[in-house]
DNA sequence: AGCTGTGGCAGGGAGG
DNA sequence: CCTCCCTGCCAC
């Protein structure tokens, strides 16, 4: 699509566009904060560019800003299309007579046709809030699973001939479920059939577990190959197609997005993964997992591998029904918990449900500002150039294991914040940043209150999901401040916020020693402490976090959140709790990481437990458990095996090697060895091999799949060496004698537990006041 | 087209 | 050996 290139960019003016009474175009002049707005005057400081077409029409334009950072398509949705070709056209008479020469010829016309009608009437209306006054349940959302089979190769191929789709399992959420299934050769019928299928039930939604990168793309070219439309549009039309590429928690991702006319697409698999982003707890985005994880299982369920859906097909294709209908049936699941939220904020924000689903926390944020302005028709500023110099307190005074605990921290302590100290952006001149943050908070507390009162389960589920979607508002209003994109953001005030936090978490550490507590760790918002001596019990527990809250100022309250039979206190942000149920629980990327190998978690979980609960022999027992099966090769190569994920193309990563930007790394030369291709974002396992235990780790890699327990060829040098590694991590909780002794392969001196203590170590000189009353004894050794 | 932040630990490679 | 730098992963 070709591109209005026009004007320069100018520090002083801003630009805002929106419909005005439903056809024009107006371009605005910032003045000191002011709008100073004409139909005649012009300020062109951006790209039109790119103008998308649903069925001929313009659904929206994309303006640009010259430095290619911003795009305000939310501002440019029109009330019809007939509005929008108005607004072309205007657009094109202001830019020709600015510049005075002719230019229509750079937009395509001929592709822009009359023909408004219910459906174009629906997708013009991604600008304003939907679904206003509807329930989640209100919603037809339909599930799809699709198996796919290959006779040749052990996976299919939608490029393929051969290959073919066979099965489509379908459920929605009226509770209608159906498998079409394919007579041999009949992958086009079974097509037709799914598609009449879709106009027939005519879903709001369509839901699929990786559909974006998986079924929908799949069912596309299949379609082409037998030359039927995929039409499943409400309006007829076949779906839009664009490659995106986002970044999702530090990692690119790739992938084809698709646009239904008059339905939203949502991706299962997309909703774990910004789920994830703030929880960090899954450990796969499986179908498989992510059921089971959220008990969304169905029960007894049989699972097919992928390369095994072709000989389920001929030899038990009963079970691969099943199969693809609780794939359909889990997938609803998994929407039905993550989904409410997106349901509820497309009632109070500026972008429509499938969109919702897919945005991060930014421009969620950034749309209720772009709403307020443009309704007051206030311009908007530029994003602020810097960045952010402070962060959230994080410190750790001993070392050791200590019990029992109590956990307590700060309520939403930088929402707080900045509620108290009204701390809001100062390019914010409408004052909307404090505003909303206020409302949403008075509305999360009142949905909160009113959630306690509710008894019926749907009522919960919908009051909970609201409050959620709320709190997700929130939480980003901070986090929006310091962002470099976000064009109200303002670094000296995110600064403000974080070292306000850091006060506080410094007042709490001063009033908890003052009362003979002792604090064990802080990070952030929160505080694990050892209560002091004469406060025993839950009731006496929760009274003591009271009384610290009494102290806080106005606003601000510090709520108990946990209390702990033990803990193990490790390094900053790295630590373990031992529950009064006795469950452990570990915390840190050095304690509990997935770069850590298998057998390095078990030790380092089964070593913690045995820390916490003092049983010093089972730690040695573990040891050499673990020394000798390595040593005799009796692990299964998913024991020592590390999985990595693929971030840039095999090409990249040479070049980048070449070039110096990049050093060698192990799980792309396991893939290089194997010489296969790779796709980005694939998780890639692999292991080391040979003989020298003090091998670079680029060089003798294999993946996972190659080796064979007949021969196994791991290098045992280097995972022996791997094992030592870890075990250094607990030689902090002993004397130098007690660790030589727990962590050594050979009893020739026999081994006695009965003298091992935990050494418990002060880490950090601790405040002043506090010295006095250390009601714990502790080795200042360090 | 779409992408919230800082702080902290560990491991690996490169080069001394 | 060590230090420096980069990346990955995690806590909040």
């Amino acid at each position: 699509m070709d591109t209005l290139l026009f004007g320069h960019n100018d520090e002083t003016h801003v630009v805002a566009l929106h419909p005005v009474g439903g056809a024009s175009i107006r371009i605005y002049k910032r003045v000191a904060g002011a709008v100073a707005a004409s139909d005649v005057e012009f300020f062109p400081f951006f790209h039109l560019s790119d103008s998308r077409f649903i069925d001929g029409f313009p659904k929206k334009f994309w303006l640009k800003k010259l430095d290619g950072t911003n795009f305000y398509q939310h501002l440019c949705v029109f009330q019809s299309s007939f509005d929008a070709w108005e607004a072309v056209q205007y657009a094109l008479r202001k830019i020709s007579s600015y510049f005075q020469t002719p230019i229509s010829s750079y937009l395509d016309t001929e592709h822009i046709l009359f023909r408004p009608d219910m459906t174009t009437q629906y997708l013009l209306q991604s600008g304003m809030t939907l679904f206003k006054g509807m329930e989640f349940t209100d919603l037809c959302r339909m599930q799809v699973d699709i198996e796919t089979y290959s006779k040749t190769h052990r996976v299919s191929n939608a490029d393929r001939r051969d290959d073919a789709i066979i099965m489509i399992a379908l459920a929605d959420t009226r509770g209608w479920e159906k498998v079409l299934t394919a007579k041999r050769g009949g992958e086009k019928k079974l097509l037709e059939e799914f598609i009449a299928l879709i106009l027939e039930r005519d879903p709001d939604v369509i839901e699929g577990h990786n559909c974006y990168a998986g079924a929908l793309p799949y069912i596309m070219k299949r379609c082409e190959l037998h030359g039927i439309d995929f039409a499943v549009g409400r309006d007829g039309s076949v779906p839009a197609a664009f490659k995106t590429r986002t970044m999702f928690a530090d990692s690119a991702l790739e992938y084809t997005s698709f646009e239904i006319a008059g339905r939203h697409i949502i991706d299962t698999w997309l909703l774990l993964q910004s789920f994830d982003a703030s929880r960090r707890t899954l450990e796969s985005y499986s179908l498989k997992y992510a059921a089971h994880y959220f008990s969304a299982a169905s029960p007894g369920r049989t699972y097919i591998p992928e390369d095994k859906i072709s000989w389920h097909w001929d030899h038990e294709p009963a079970a691969l029904q099943r199969h693809a209908l609780d794939n359909a049936r889990e997938t609803r699941a998994l929407a039905d918990i993550l989904l409410g939220p997106s349901f509820y904020l497309a009632q109070m924000l500026p972008f429509n449900f499938g969109t919702l689903a897919k945005l991060g926390s930014a421009a969620k944020i950034e749309s209720i500002f772009l709403r307020a302005y443009v309704r007051r028709r206030h311009s908007l500023p530029k994003p602020q150039h810097g960045f952010q110099t402070s962060g959230g307190y994080t410190d750790v005074f001993v070392t050791g294991v200590f019990g029992p605990v109590v956990h307590a921290d700060v309520d939403s302590l930088y929402p707080s914040l900045m509620l108290t100290r009204a701390i809001r952006p100062a390019s914010d001149a409408l004052e909307v940043f404090t505003t909303a943050l206020r409302f949403l908070t008075a509305k999360r507390l009142e949905t909160k209150r009113s959630l306690k009162a509710m008894t019926d389960p749907t009522a919960r589920t919908r009051a909970d999901a609201l409050q959620s979607s709320l709190k997700v508002l929130i939480n980003s209003f901070y986090g929006y401040l310091g962002y470099s994109k976000a064009l109200f953001n303002d670094y000296a005030k995110a600064d403000e916020v974080t070292t306000s936090g850091q006060d506080l978490l410094r007042r709490l550490i001063r009033d908890i020693s003052l009362y003979n507590g002792t604090v064990i760790e802080v990070d952030t918002d929160g505080l694990y402490f050892i209560p002091p001596d004469n406060i025993v019990g839950e009731h006496a527990e929760q009274d003591f976090v009271a009384r610290l809250s009494a102290l806080l100022p106005e606003g601000i309250t510090l709520g108990f959140s946990g209390r702990y039979k033990r803990m193990l206190s490790y390094k900053k942000k790295n630590y373990a709790l031992l529950g009064y149920d006795e469950k452990v629980s570990l915390k840190g990327s050095s304690l509990l990481s997935r770069s850590i190998e298998k057998f390095g978690r078990i030790f380092l979980q089964q070593g913690v437990e045995c820390l916490l609960n003092g049983r010093f022999s089972d730690i040695h027992t573990l040891y050499i458990e673990l020394v000798h099966s390595l040593r005799f090769h009796e692990m299964n190569v998913s024991d020592f095996a590390r999985t990595d994920m693929i971030r840039e193309s095999l090409e990249e990563y040479e070049e980048g090697v070449a070039s110096g930007r990049r050093n060698r790394s192990a799980v792309y030369e396991a893939v290089i060895q194997s010489r296969r291709p790779v796709r980005l974002g694939e998780k890639v396992t692999y292991y080391f091999t040979g003989k020298d235990a003090s091998i670079t780790g680029f060089r003798n890699v294999k993946e996972a799949h190659l080796w064979d327990e007949n021969f196994p060829d791991e290098n045992t040098g280097f995972y022996l060496k791997r094992l030592d590694e870890l075990a250094e991590k607990f030689r902090v909780f002993f004397t130098e004698k007690d660790f030589q002794m727990i962590f050594t392969s050979d009893d020739l001196f026999g081994f006695d537990a009965t003298d091992i203590v935990v050494r418990n170590r002060r880490t950090d000189p601790p405040p002043a006041e506090t010295q006095a009353h250390a009601s714990i004894e502790l080795d200042d050794s360090q």
